[in-house]
DNA sequence: GTTAGCACTCAACGTCATCGAGTGCTAACG
DNA sequence: CGTTAGCACTCGATGACGTTGAGTGCTAAC
């Protein structure tokens, strides 16, 4: 059986209302709604196909039709409507991002909460891999006896620190002149690469080889950790709470749980690369806990090499179309405002 | 009416099972567990008394009876039995504490995580008010034509970093120098003194003038905006999903929107400045929405001035002897911790 | 091919009786 | 006189049961 003009028209129509409803979806509605001018009979003759065909399901024999992952997975494909935001809308969200544009972690903050406002789901944003990102900047501050902290600042306006110990009798003057050596070498180097170019500099150092050594470390952990909980924020957490799916306090906590888990959230989001907004539906996604999820994420560009990720989790019948022009122009927004600093 | 040594004991026996099962207590259980050896009717006796001087309440004709906040407040001063941690749990709390402690940051985190995991409550921390710490090193980074980072390092260990104009024609060593300058000047200052730093700095100034302006404009912008959303953190808060008072959605949704409000959460801390472990119970503290929770706050000490609080939220019937011994303890091994950087 | 008609299904809802945990009161007990 | 056994009473929780109504599938007529 395939699927002609007809069909695309009512499934569309079902999926529409039950976007907005949440209730399974009678016959009788979409024969009044919808422009599709047929009885009841007519369409619940084609709900029939079409639940055959799997894109529909019933809780129950006596209740309407829901439409499945498969529908859904058509919808965003080929029925949605896609509509731009309105001018209006843009400005009051480009407003709220710039408004403490001050630093890179609290314009991503800002972000998130406009995401999550805009379209009342839950927003997730991923900091830039910093692997990608180049060193401007490297300062070694005393703080006390032995022990110093290096800040590193990359291009992307970004900061990384910690705490190190410094062998003994290294005042500040030194560490300031061990900072000026480190940021000549290290400038511009990108992170990913700064293991052969402190390999370079501990061969040709006489002096002050540990130190070089535990900075080289500290540097490397901070790589391979992946970064930490702080390049994982999430907006609007209590959002989902308000949709009938999630009326379940154990489904609420199970959602809730997986937003702690940073670890996840960075998996889950991925760096996709390319600008595409990219849709998972339900169990398209990895993570179990939301498998009744759909997860929407795009990305941004922090200078010229480095992208992050954003994006937006809400029930499968989440409002696809808004989310999919937030996303779009949030990327771009946030694009724009980060580039900046480069 | 007096209370005299019975009635505590009952009353005592009451609110210990109401804490564990957060069902109205019968005269028959209490008659049964507690140690009192009195019979069901005696108790009813006693605890019509209870009831009438307010320490108790019935949800309902035929039903037990509930603690009143008055009760809560009679039992944290005077009833419960307080309880050291076994070293095992402490040691345990210790190592994941220290498990990323390269980053003043990620301790706190870390401190959070190990506050809910160990209370089954949510943790909240605030960190140090800005005010009070000293400034140990400024540094301007370029990242752009015409644009800087500032980072500024303090006594301890918190880096704050904002994005500021810098007049043409400055290349990277002039900014090294002017750091030099900023650093050598301010060094030392407690940042609340810092206005009257740089004034004294911008009178002497014969060039870079407008660059120090707008610097000093940054530092005390972060100061009266009294932090970013970064200094507070919030730790398992989908851990009072499991408590029977959240089944109800809309109570969880407040409950999170609050947890999700930055400035309601640094209000409700406060700081309190002693070591004291604090205890606000229902309604008396001041935010509505959390006025069937209980608070309890203690503080934690970062070099010599300092301080910041951890706190936890649950509801009015939470453990009060386990929350309080964990904060105590965390209190002191996150000042320790976080002490070593002084 | 479309639709009106109709019997059928089944969750949701309201009603009603039952159950039992818990109370307050009274009278008896040591 | 404090304590306790006994007892009638209250009231939420639970489950059985009938009703309602939205929705379906099928058939026959248009």
């Amino acid at each position: 059986m395939q699927l002609d003009e007809r069909k695309y028209r009512i499934l569309q129509a079902i999926i529409d209302d039950y976007i907005m409803t949440a209730m399974p979806v009678g016959s009788r509605t979409i024969s009044r709604k919808s422009g599709v001018g047929f009885s009841p009979a007519t369409i619940r003759n084609e709900m029939s196909d079409l639940e055959e065909l799997g894109y529909l399901a019933q809780p129950h024999t006596s209740a309407g039709r829901v439409p499945s992952y498969k529908a859904y997975r058509l919808y965003v494909d080929h029925l949605m409507k896609t509509s731009k935001l309105t001018s209006d809308e843009r400005e009051r969200m480009h407003e709220h991002l710039i408004s403490r544009s001050k630093q890179v972690e609290g314009v991503i903050r800002s972000a998130a909460n406009v995401l999550s406002d805009a379209t009342k789901y839950t927003s997730v944003i991923v900091a830039p891999k910093l692997g990608t990102l180049r060193i401007k900047h490297v300062q070694l501050v005393p703080v006390a006896e032995r022990t110093a902290l290096m800040v590193i600042v990359t291009n992307a306006g970004i900061v990384k620190d910690a705490i190190i110990r410094v062998p003994e009798g290294l005042d500040a003057d030194d560490l300031y002149g061990i900072s000026r050596i480190l940021t000549q070498r290290l400038a511009d180097q990108p992170l990913e690469g700064v293991r052969q170019a402190f390999a370079d500099l501990l061969r040709n150092a006489e002096q002050n080889r540990r130190l070089l050594g535990e900075a080289l470390q500290v540097i490397e952990q901070r790589l391979e950790a992946g970064g930490d909980a702080s390049d994982v924020i999430v907006g609007g957490s209590a959002n989902l709470l308000e949709y009938p799916e999630y009326s379940d306090v154990n489904k609420a906590r199970s959602f809730l749980s997986v937003l702690e888990s940073k670890d996840t959230l960075r998996k889950l989001l991925g760096s996709q690369g390319s600008m595409e907004v990219s849709i998972r539906i339900g169990p398209e996604n990895q993570v179990p806990e939301l498998n009744d999820c759909s997860i929407v994420t795009a990305s941004y560009r922090v200078g010229d090499h480095s992208t992050g990720t954003l994006g937006i989790i809400g029930p499968t019948r989440m409002n696809y179309n808004r989310v999919i022009s937030v996303l779009d122009f949030m990327g771009r927004a946030l694009s724009d405002v980060l580039s900046e600093y480069k």
